[in-house]
DNA sequence: CGTAGGCTTGAACAGGATCAAAGAGGGTGG
DNA sequence: CCACCCTCTTTGATCCTGTTCAAGCCTACG
């Protein structure tokens, strides 16, 4: 588990062309679609582009939320910590995913990257302006919540009712699917993050990450060539553990 | 236990007056006063009441998603299981609470009454119409969403992070603040669960439930009048319980 | 009364945590 | 290019919180 301390503040300016959101690399995976082609200019005159380092901090929970954002590249961890710095990672940011709405005053989660990112930033006031301009986009940022709703109760299922060995199993079918859906290799999968950040966001410690990848490895599961690649054998074998079958 | 099937109606109506919804006892409450006076009227035409039993379903995980619900009265477990049977509750609704908004095929997880309860149901499809007419009750809908967000990465820092005291004293001050909320005693807090449901809330067994209550008792954080009844003589010593101080 | 279901309490167990130490890279500077 | 160091990961030994198994208790209800 670890005890957090004060970070930076995030990143610098990347490149800003003449139309930023048109030629958006990722835009067929994040909200900003829901915009037509004749539409998109209204986002790209708001939009500011910055990328922010490994352990860089993008928010913090109670930080004034003056800017939602979308995340154009790397991966992104969410967390909350309790007074004694134990620390439970809710979910991780991969490109085209979107963070940072909050129609309260302050982000309730901090948002930290876990590799190299970068992003697209949309001031709040001025994104609500167009959400009351383009219903279209009010209704995919519904849908997208209610998506998270539906996810973030198969993590509740697992954080309460999963075995060590179905939670790291479970975490592994996650990425691997996510993976997938981005047209990225499912089956080696890419794990960007590093034991501890596992750990936080299974609700075990390193130690028992460690050990049920082992056992996993032991297992014929899983086979590991990088530690931060996984390869599958028996993709079938690691769903039926995350089920609990 | 009453079995409930998609499409069916649940429960038996209970009285429809000619304007339901502009004299709902729980509109403030609800996502329904987005809506004026003068438009009230929309969501009175589209709108069923019905009634339903201690244990009753009202949908299932799976069940094709055809209808949303307001809670009236009464008190509403939301569940996922695992393929053994282990279970996890993942949310309780009261009176005013919104559920059932799914822009899937179907539900995914089940809703069950804890006690007995009143619900308004409303056609999915239709509601959706209403959605594009009415942009301010969308607006509310997302608002609602954000919140139910936030409060769910409370949830899974309690899962993951919080020790089973620690669990159990933040489930009585999530009981509390929203029995305040809804204009209700927050100090002899009512609980309308069973250990059982309490136990699979908070991803513990009831034994260790009745252990960890009893431990409070005899702490003098809580007293127990009758089962359901809680009453908290120092809410600050809980309060702080509960945030792991 | 008597019984059943839910709650509490006790005793033993176990899964994962904690404490400790040894490997494995990877980057830096000599 | 290599030696050193720092951090992350793995593995081992022990501990402890919460689980499991089991029995008794209370209360509502027939």
């Amino acid at each position: 588990m670890i005890r957090m301390q004060p970070g930076l503040t995030c990143g610098k300016p990347s490149k800003a062309p003449t139309e930023p959101c048109a030629s958006c690399g990722v835009r067929h995976l994040s909200i900003c679609n829901a915009l037509g082609d004749d539409e998109i200019g209204h986002l790209g005159q708001i939009v500011y582009e910055f990328e922010v380092l490994p352990r860089e901090t993008i928010f913090r929970e109670g930080d004034a939320a003056e800017h939602c954002f979308n995340v154009t590249s790397g991966s992104v961890k969410l967390y909350k910590l309790l007074a004694d710095g134990r620390r439970q990672i809710t979910g991780f940011l991969f490109e085209g995913d979107f963070l940072g709405l909050a129609f309260k005053k302050q982000h309730n989660f901090t948002a930290e990257a876990v590799t190299a990112c970068t992003f697209c930033r949309f001031p709040l006031d001025k994104l609500e302006g167009l959400l009351g301009r383009y219903p279209k986009l009010e209704k995919r940022l519904l849908r997208e919540a209610m998506e998270e709703l539906a996810a973030v109760q198969d993590q509740m299922l697992m954080l309460g009712r999963k075995t060590a060995l179905e939670k790291v199993a479970s975490f592994l079918v996650m990425l691997s699917r996510r993976a997938a859906k981005r047209g990225r290799p499912g089956n080696p999968v890419a794990v960007p993050m590093n034991r501890s950040d596992i750990a936080d966001y299974l609700g075990l410690t390193i130690e028992t990450v460690s050990r049920t990848i082992t056992q996993l490895k032991r297992d014929g599961v899983i086979a590991i060539n990088d530690l931060n690649h996984v390869n599958v054998p028996k993709p079938e074998a690691l769903a039926e553990i995350a089920d609990g079958l």
